[in-house]
DNA sequence: TCGCTTGTTGACCGCTGGTCGACAAGGTAC
DNA sequence: GTACCTTGTCGACCAGCGGTCAACAAGCGA
């Protein structure tokens, strides 16, 4: 007679729906305004299920985080064939290309990057390879202004992209130039 | 016979011990990871008196960083006399002194910065204000790439002193020099 | 010594991230 | 058809958080 009180799902099915769940939910709300009890109510689950699944909310968090990473990260891969200077103007076309489409969500990671150590600690870390990364393709020897001159430059390429985001002004090409000069001011010759 | 429970206080005595206290501990721990009830305890005071001084946890962390920006602003307020790349120097230059001596707590709010909104949007409000400042000084129109230059260049500034802060291996004189050819560059022509 | 002002407190609230033992859905064996 | 067993699922609970409030008491003035 009376309906069951739940449907059991396939492990994997559940857990594709939650991460696909999160995804959309973190995209839309900050890290803090978004409670485990509010996203367990919205998929229709109790928080417990949400935890059997994701040992902690900052785990749920990067595991929706990790998708939109590999989709990156294999997007802006940079082609070792390539000259240097190509292969960042290359990564670089990407990357904008790729925060055309992605980018609010990333505009929010950068600006709310506290929010959650983790996510902090990775994100400096992807920047620590990308600077060392173009500093090996640099011609001539390392030197400490140019380490900071790359990784500062870094910085500029994400205020830029939140500007060019919020304005939405600017072609994808002008902001590509814009960065590239700043990259060739900071390292006091062109690349 | 028993000594009193607590000891009274005048207002702006408990007031401006408690400010400085809370410049120390919001100096060496992260905003979410000090609570309210730990101040207090360091304190000697009850939570409740606490926040009988300040209205909310925001409110008292605001009121720590209010005396430190003040400083900073004086020092750092431009000469009017001068004429606009001068003015942009001198400030620059003390800027770096005064990131020299209070470093760390700025490097501290500027990875953490999501932390408080309150916060995010005041920083956010300042890099609006320079900027516009810095445009109003640069001969030529205004235009959109201009103005991503120059907000992107402000990240850009960031991202140097903390990378500056954490290996403290150049001097402010190449700090600077490095700053300015970032922004020239970007800008495309020099400043 | 009394009284009054007000600085100060302990107890409380709703909510958060997180845990745990117990229930029950539903495929399987007879 | 029913008994069973695996395991997906849930309700109830916990400590700690930011924040509130009525009531106590320190210590000055009369």
């Amino acid at each position: 007679m009376s309906e069951p009180a739940y449907t059991r799902l396939d492990v994997e099915e559940r857990r594709r729906r939650l991460l696909e769940l999160g995804t959309t939910l973190f995209a839309r709300h900050d890290y803090d305004a978004l409670s485990m009890a509010a996203i367990a109510r919205e998929a229709g689950i109790s928080k417990a299920l949400l935890y059997h699944y994701f040992p902690s909310k900052q785990a749920y968090f990067m595991a929706t985080l990790e998708q939109k990473a590999e989709e990156l990260a294999s997007r802006i891969a940079p082609d070792p064939a390539l000259a240097p200077a190509e292969q960042l103007a290359t990564s670089l076309d990407a990357f904008l290309g790729w925060v055309e489409e992605n980018g609010d969500a990333y505009a929010k990671l950068v600006r709310g990057a506290a929010a959650v150590p983790e996510v902090r600690e990775v994100m400096e870390e992807v920047r620590e390879a990308t600077a060392e990364l173009i500093l090996a393709g640099l011609p001539g020897a390392p030197s400490p202004p140019r380490r900071t001159a790359v990784r500062a430059w870094l910085w500029f390429m994400d205020g830029a992209i939140i500007d060019w985001l919020e304005h939405r002004d600017l072609t994808r090409q002008e902001v590509k130039t814009l960065v590239l000069r700043a990259l060739e001011g900071a390292l006091g010759e062109p690349f």
